[in-house]
DNA sequence: TATGAATGAGTATTCATTCAT
DNA sequence: TATGAATGAATACTCATTCAT
């Protein structure tokens, strides 16, 4: 009886492992210039035996793009219970965002840059539809809450999709330029969370209604 | 001595009409994916040819990359030369950089997907200072235009390094966004030129004395 | 004792079971280019268990090309018992070989391409004299057939050996043409027995004594 | 001028090279089992360079066929122009085929096996097709050679066409039998052309008008 | 200077075989 | 006895780079 339970969650936790490694080398050299040589020898496993756990170099590229949306998704549902003013709500989904973006660096990472190199051939559409849509499912709760903050009268009269969009990009652009030139000398004294806070204040100063 | 001219000429050109051809493999196919075959063969020289004016793949790539650093300066330093007020300006400087995307997407992109995966572990470190040296002189203008702008009593007195790094990464966060989106139904009616206006018409909102 | 029995049995109808996937998968698709794992997954058994009752690939292979010898040589016996005229059994015996072909296309196939390429360099010298032995013991008999034609007069004198090789390599060259050739053009109106039948008649009008 | 010729010489001479190591590597192990490394080791080049002159493993396979069609092709031509008699023409073109058998046995096996393996569902349908018509368009005059022979009253009236295919299929039968029984005890004293003639004795005399 | 020919290390993937349970 | 998990050697094919001419 437990024989057959462990087996499946050893066959999880080894799934995992390669997962794991295969999330270190992708992030760190990309798709194209991961090797399954690299992975297989990060994840102590063989490379065949890779081969039983995916089907493809892309197949274990493409799972943890999936991982990263569950996870996101897991996050953002438990946040979005405790409603409260509209200014707070979308300082809220920031801090949730920031929060995987340093939590899941990786997940972030490969989803942010999922149309790089030759994947988009490789990739399903029907995959590819399916991440699009869950990302705007989440950014149609920033625009409800922008449109709520208008209905309410505390933002101003903005186009609430434009505005959303803005600040999705301001976000991804923030962490783009955090991770790609945090050592260098002009980023000192600034970090994602300050920049991303700064452009808050600024944003949501220009939103409100005077 | 028009001999030797005429062969420094020609030299140039051919090493130009190799990084066109360059240009165009690398953008369609990415650093890793882009063959030197294909390259020679777009540039109709053979592939021995390329290493007579390019040490290696690598190389031909930063050449691109050195050569967009440099348009961008030009087309900057034209603008910068009609000051006006600081609303104008950054309104100006965000144009500029738009149309520098635009013009040229290629050059844009590689600059930008510079840190990905493929190319880091080959760059030297020195190139990569050199392109953030770059890069820095030109956030410098902005923040400058921030600063008149807080010292002419124009903008309220926000850190203006901070102020001038959001803007960037807004830009190119709107720009990713673009590009990557742009063929999804939630991009509809929406571009670089509409969100970037978008974004930048609430910050400068938010950045006004009132 | 019938425990004993019963595990025997059950165990010869396993490696049956295991041969029958192995024959379908082989014959279709040939020794290299048939993997265990799908001989395996026809047979119904892990791939494990295959090397219980077989050392290796080729030895389950050969095990089939026993089978066929087997049943070849069982099916001979019978028909030899029904003794007549020299004609009568040369076209007897063509009959069989024709009906062996028709019936065990699998053995047959096995059989007649044993040499070619792949095998060769590893099947044990042994193996390969048995089967030659088995194949002389019936063309002899073949050889006794033409010689009692001769010796009743019915036959001219010619070679009984050259002319039992001579049919031999006829319904073979007949069977390897209609094997490969059947769906050409040329074929049409023409299959083995047809060709078989003709080849007799001339071969049997050449061979009888005017 | 003579350098563009040179060039063009040396290259078909490396293009044969490489045909002729493969030529042997394939006889001895087949479609499947030969590999490129071998190929190009007895090539005494590099596996990289075979690439160079032909596209796949299958498409050099498939140009050993091509150049045996041609061979054949040339000597049958040859042959055909000193036209005799009925009987003295199917023995010279069974002479043809045993000359040609003898001459280049790795042509003939790689032709006659064509159907091994799984070339079949990598081979154009149209070059298979191609191969069946130049063998057609031969047998077709064999069996004009017997319609002949039955016209000017030499044969009796049998089918030409199945006759034809009759001593296609007996010369290939007795090739492949002794090919691959040729070091077996029950062939001594026979080979190829003793059992090619006495087959075509008894064909002969079962084919002529009494 | 320009070329095209050659190279060989590198990559994803497969599969017969082994072995602990 | 039966399994399924793991292995690693093997294989076709690619491509940046070199070099003789």
């Amino acid at each position: 009886m437990g024989i057959e339970e462990r087996r499946k969650r050893e066959k999880r936790q080894r799934r995992q492992a390669i997962m794991d490694a295969a999330k270190e080398v992708f992030f760190a050299k990309g798709l194209l210039a991961a090797t399954m040589d690299e992975i297989a020898e990060k994840a102590e496993y063989s490379k065949g035996t890779l081969y039983l756990y995916f089907q493809s170099k892309e197949e274990l590229y493409l799972s943890l793009l999936e991982e990263g949306n569950k996870i996101f998704d897991q996050i953002m549902r438990e946040q979005l219970s405790q409603l409260r003013s509209a200014e707070e709500l979308i300082r809220g989904i920031a801090s949730v965002y920031y929060n995987f973006f340093i939590d899941y660096p990786d997940y972030f990472k490969i989803m942010f840059f999922l149309h790089h190199g030759d994947l988009q051939s490789k990739i399903s559409p029907e995959f590819f539809d399916q991440c699009m849509c869950q990302a705007e499912d989440t950014l149609r709760v920033i625009e409800g809450i922008i449109q709520k903050g208008i209905n309410e009268g505390t933002f101003r009269e903005v186009d609430p999709w434009k505005m959303t969009l803005n600040l999705w990009a301001t976000a991804n652009g923030i962490f783009l330029l955090c991770s790609e030139k945090e050592h260098h000398a002009f980023m000192k004294g600034n970090n994602e969370k300050i920049l991303l806070d700064h452009a808050l204040d600024i944003y949501l100063e220009g939103l409100k209604k005077k």
